[in-house]
DNA sequence: TTGTATGCGTTATCAT
DNA sequence: ATGATAACGCATACAA
């Protein structure tokens, strides 16, 4: 039962047109007699004609297509990243291509060069270092193209990062003002920039007070290493009265390890968070964390690529997406010197429920 | 600075050679004269040439394209099986275009057209409705596709679906061993199939036992209805001593409720949740939960895709993926008769951590 | 307003 | 083993 899958001229046959002709109703380039057009449009619906994009595509040279291309599609930034972007893209007739680096050099060059022989409209990319030295192939077809999250500072191109060194400074303020001063400040991997920057900023605050810079773990890239390292960490050193987890896979990390080791939050140790995404709230306590704004990176990464495509050809830009500190219910109020209590520190951040699409 | 794209002319006016030779060097179809294959590779190298899909598929008809459509992206259920397909996909060459429906039902219509417009090799449908009336246009072409998660049991078509009648009938045994009488089942709406399986799931095994049917609860499919719901249901009826939810999206909705209005874990109420991802470890205490094969489904999709695109004619199958319980502490005994202690029940469950690849 | 002719970049066929 | 040629399905320029 094969079906033949119905071309342009099957179309223009049964409607007794020239190929061109349906063409030109099909995509609406030219006026037509809307008898003709009708019956056009009538012979595809029979034959439930849908163009063939590699034809249209190698005859037009337009491609409307969107690669996107990040270190793993699990985590949830950057599958919160992809689905706006695909729903951006959506919006103007887009379709987007997926793939995944596996935080490898080799895998992401491969899978670049794959995703280039799409002839794509434009790419997004989240490199697995913030040098992205992969870059040099995008540039090299002068593709528009915008790198996400991570992005060394000297990158020349363009560039939407999240404005890291803020988020952790107003969160370590936010500590501070609760009166810790023993604070830790987990992390991925001071391999990436983003990451050090994270650090700076809690380290920045308190140079700010006159504090040297907190302890800072490196807790590595695996779910399993993360409790592992706690756990030794925690065995080696003085409990600190706060954690600060700098990404919203270490976050879940060390609070699995401290539901494992028994200690409560925020009664045993204060926690702040990186990442906002429901489960955040669904955790006991509601945590207070430092929430990245994953649409407005999404939004500036589509604008920027949607200017490029449209010729803008003005030097590389990088856009910086400012976050918001979400204060709910993880950090207690410690000492005597309490700044900024509770009821103040909550006014200006409203508590909403963070709002999920149907599904 | 316009950089013109390499062709395959290019490269073959470079190397010396025609275009059907590099053609052949380039795709290893035709052995060819080492010395000569190696002039193709360099000036391919030297001219970063990398082919053009659209012309490559519109010649030979191949496309190497699995489309795979699901309600939304951001689902971390639905994510992680795009993030499965994809990794296999990757391995035997094969691209992955996404796109999201939206849960609606012309959307995805017009998403499903966009997607056949790429001729893929290959479709992966998580539908809207169980129904997927959109299915008609995929058996019209003959293309192979695979319908994932929600696939009404005479749907005439392959389908991968969870175990979800028998994985709630567990849950439910369990919480009846544990001496729960009072459950409620909170699901997020019974037009979908496998919902009121799952929850069905919980009144077979309570009229097995010579107990009436647990009461339910939609919460439908936006976060805020669930914690609004869930207050108004808690209101008007004594509080079960355990809850059973059916959906991760319900889990963190009924979670976040509980800890707003103070209820703790399994103190006040055991749960069980649905799906098993790392938060639901970090969450403390750390949930039981029904632990849905991710892996299992995106694999068993991705090898009845290759069977139909190696051109397997046998009649549409179903595949069942079993899930697992995962027993971990918000589950507590209440009641004189346990008649599984909490260290025999977690005999036989691995209490791992989840994996979750490196970012 | 509609039709004819051409070519996009590649691969398949066939000839050498 | 390599090359010449044609054709995939469509959009465009131009002719009618």
């Amino acid at each position: 039962m094969r079906t033949a899958r119905a071309t342009i001229k099957d179309v223009a046959f049964r409607a007794g047109v020239s190929a061109s002709t349906v063409s030109n109703v099909m995509l609406g380039r030219k006026a037509a007699t809307p008898e003709v057009a009708d019956r056009v449009r009538e012979a595809a619906r029979a034959l439930s004609y849908i163009a063939d994009r590699s034809a249209s595509q190698l005859r037009s040279g337009k491609a409307r297509i969107i690669t996107v291309l990040v270190p793993n599609l699990t985590d949830p930034f950057f599958a919160s990243v992809i689905a706006e972007l695909e729903r951006r893209a959506q919006l103007e007739g887009f379709d987007i291509v997926v793939a995944s680096s596996n935080a490898d050099e080799d895998i992401e060059r491969t899978r670049l060069a794959a995703l280039l022989s799409w002839r794509p409209s434009g790419v997004v990319v989240v490199p697995h270092r913030d040098d992205f030295p992969n870059g040099a192939m995008l540039d090299a077809l002068n593709l528009p193209f915008v790198v996400v999250d991570r992005a060394a500072s000297d990158l020349s191109a363009d560039a939407v990062v999240t404005a890291n060194h803020e988020a952790t400074a107003d969160a370590a303020a936010h500590l501070l003002d609760y009166g810790h001063r023993d604070i830790l400040v987990v992390t991925s991997t001071f391999r990436l920039g983003n990451i050090r920057q994270r650090f700076q900023g809690v380290a920045d605050r308190f140079a700010e007070r006159g504090l040297p810079p907190p302890p800072s773990l490196q807790v590595g890239l695996t779910f399993e290493t993360v409790a592992e390292r706690m756990a030794a960490w925690l065995a080696e050193n003085k409990r600190p009265t706060a954690i600060l987890t700098v990404t919203n896979f270490v976050t879940m990390g060390v609070l699995a390890h401290l539901s494992q080791a028994g200690l409560s939050v925020p009664r045993d140790v204060s926690l702040v968070g990186f990442d906002d995404y429901p489960w955040m709230q669904a955790s006991s306590p509601a945590l207070t964390v430092i929430r990245q704004d994953v649409f407005g990176l999404a939004a500036e990464a589509w604008s920027i690529l949607r200017r490029r495509m449209d010729g803008d050809a003005s030097p590389p830009c990088r856009t910086t997406i400012p976050c918001r500190l979400m204060l709910r219910d993880s950090v207690r109020s410690i000492g005597p010197a309490v700044q900024a209590p509770i009821a103040t520190a909550r006014g200006p951040v409203k508590q909403v429920l963070i709002e999920v699409p149907p599904f």
